[in-house]
DNA sequence: ACTAACATGTAACCCGTTACATGATTAT
DNA sequence: ATAATCATGTAACGGGTTACATGTTAGT
């Protein structure tokens, strides 16, 4: 979808190396936009084909080489132009909410199991997050503006993160009058 | 990922053909789920094959005749057990969030414009959530199983669509201070 | 006859996932 | 030598999107 857009964001701060930014594709980068190794790889090619990104290999001690991209001028103008053009959206797709739609006597018990497991997950990562504010965003206000936007990024997660606690609290709260009055 | 148990819940409770269901992956099971009439032809046409769904013509006055399929014993089974098996959530990839990422003292107030005309988007939708909720849903407590998970499903988009609101205001006060104290 | 809406499709392409492959380096 | 890790890839498949195609009925 905006794979190239992605990489090269990642790209702005540091020169990375496919392998590098596969791993970023894990952590930060990866809190709201993922991708797998292969695709990185190819789509690094496709890059560098474009003039968008340059390529050169480092020899590392004690590890294979790698080969570091680097942005291009011409690659950071297309990503400031991107900006302005229009803004896909997936919105996410959840089974689970699926799964309530097909809610019976039957199921309740391995919904509700399945809403605890993933109040536990994203609390979790909720941790994460906070922990990542406080340690680096604590004054949003007196950021720079390019890590204002960051730390929005960053705000949205959290507050995405609440919501669905919130959500989860309300579920199981529900479902448990459900088990609670039908018995077993 | 899960469109056939997408279109099987859809024919939970009526016999559809794939206009109409169409029509629906654009309202009710659309709010989240999407598809379009090409994947769910070519789906139907699946499922009608595994033996899950079967097919009958339907003449209609007025209109061309359409295929409306129903959910056979075996699609309803295949369903049910479907609930206990591993859940697959595909996560948002909003490009808005990439685009703050790349935020700059150039594209501050489009960025601005962006979240502003989200803003609304969301606040339209949720208007329709909760008119759907003073309606149907009044009281979930009193609902029979499966309509308590509807109805879940519907407080799900509910919840996110008044984070996303709060999240647009945060970023909206915090972008304020940018456009206004650098001047334009 | 012509247009518009309805219903059903086919075909090409793109993107993402999964599985598999290869070479380099270090540690045992 | 052998195993483990790192870095880089290729290939096949599947799902989803976009563009295009075809027939039916009603309204003018």
């Amino acid at each position: 979808m905006a794979l190239a857009q992605a990489i090269m964001t990642s790209l702005l701060d540091a020169d990375l190396s496919g392998s590098e930014l596969a791993r970023d594709f894990e952590k930060s980068m990866g809190f709201f936009w993922q991708s797998t190794h292969q695709q990185i790889y190819q789509e690094l090619r496709k890059l560098a084909d474009k003039g968008w990104l340059n390529k050169r290999e480092v020899n590392q001690s004690g590890k294979p080489n790698k080969n570091v991209y680097g942005l291009t001028l011409a690659g950071r103008e297309a990503l400031a132009d991107w900006v302005f053009g229009p803004t896909k959206v997936q919105p996410t797709k959840d089974e689970l909410l699926l799964k309530l739609y097909n809610l019976s006597d039957d199921n309740v018990e391995h919904v509700i199991g399945e809403i605890t497991h993933r109040r536990e997950e994203v609390m979790q990562r909720l941790y994460l997050y906070e922990a990542i504010r406080r340690r680096h965003y604590d004054d949003p206000g007196s950021l720079p503006v390019r890590h204002k936007g960051v730390y929005l990024a960053l705000a949205s997660g959290i507050h995405q993160g609440e919501q669905f606690l919130s959500w989860c609290d309300e579920a199981l709260t529900l479902l448990a009058t459900v088990t609670g009055s039908a018995g077993h």
